[in-house]
DNA sequence: TCCTGATCGTTGGTGACACCAACGTTGGTG
DNA sequence: CACCAACGTTGGTGTCACCAACGATCAGGA
């Protein structure tokens, strides 16, 4: 297939605004329409959380706590895939705005029982509903349809390397 | 929907290998998924270039040059959605390699007109094999129909945001 | 009991990538 | 000519992933 178009000979003069077009390999390559899709939705999402002064990871942690309860800052990171330090400066972050708790767990005085904080669910409505609207930009392409199937197949593809990636 | 069940009552003595589940919420937030998954493919193609002595954006470079010929960076930038700041530097990684040429343009002094040399061609070689071999690894989990629908939707949810999101 | 190894939180660092601001140079236009 | 736009370059910021090391603590076996 594609008998590969000996390379525009048009003249193209390179400035003009034909609108940049990838490379057609690039294009194919689902790792890089994946990249591409993921900073889309960094982006949007992002965006939407920093106007309620979060990060993405923030996100992460509160909705961590609120599911699952008060857990250790290490087990936090094993659930959500995320370094212990990366995670100790956003526990540091979170608990400076009064959104998350540390204590020192009573019964194993090398660790610190993380839980949210009232504030913390409170602020976490706001930000779920920022996020739900990103989703919504972020797939406005796709119908019911394609959007379910789409996750389906994010799943099966990450099977078991959700949430770590790292062995 | 989601009634929010009540927070998991079960102990979880925290440490315990159950294996790390992420937050229900998040697994399934299609931009955690594609993040996630964007991780997964950034890690293998990475891994698979870095043998070979080069990053992503080395390999979407040579693609570029490799199809549509000599072009200034400015419009590499463009084509590629890369900062021309960032090209910069991936270019000059590149030239040290010899795998591309900068040349002043003749016809406009404000531009260098990039392309790639024969050893560029003849690395690139090696780096498609090596990424296909990746590509096959990242999607190992999907059918071959599924590969093609994945690839399909991302291509829909991206819509017109290729290669720039950046306005 | 003491020793050993694992785990915890913490500190500090690296690398990849995205993005932005500014400068001097050059091109095109009024 | 004066002006603005585009170019390549330099230097910076922020997010995220990951790694190495430390002292403190816990659990197990000799």
């Amino acid at each position: 297939m594609t008998p590969a178009p000996p390379a525009t000979p048009a003249p193209t003069p390179d400035g003009m605004g034909v609108q940049p077009v990838p490379p057609r390999r690039l294009a194919e390559l689902p790792s890089w329409l994946l990249s591409r899709a993921a900073g889309v939705g960094a982006g949007v999402v992002g965006e939407a959380l920093a106007a309620h002064g979060v990060r993405r990871h923030h996100f992460s942690v509160l909705h961590a706590l609120a599911e699952g309860g008060a857990v250790s800052q290490a087990e936090l990171g094993r659930r959500l895939g995320l370094d212990r330090s990366d995670l100790h400066v956003v526990l540091g972050e979170l608990e400076a705005s009064g959104l998350v708790e540390r204590s020192p767990d009573v019964h194993d005085r090398r660790r610190n029982s993380v839980d949210i904080t009232e504030p913390g669910r409170a602020r976490l409505v706001e930000l779920d509903a920022a996020v739900d609207s990103a989703q919504r930009t972020l797939l406005a392409r796709l119908d019911d349809a394609e959007r379910a199937e789409f996750r389906r197949l994010l799943v099966v593809l990450l099977g078991d390397s959700i949430p770590a990636p790292a062995e």
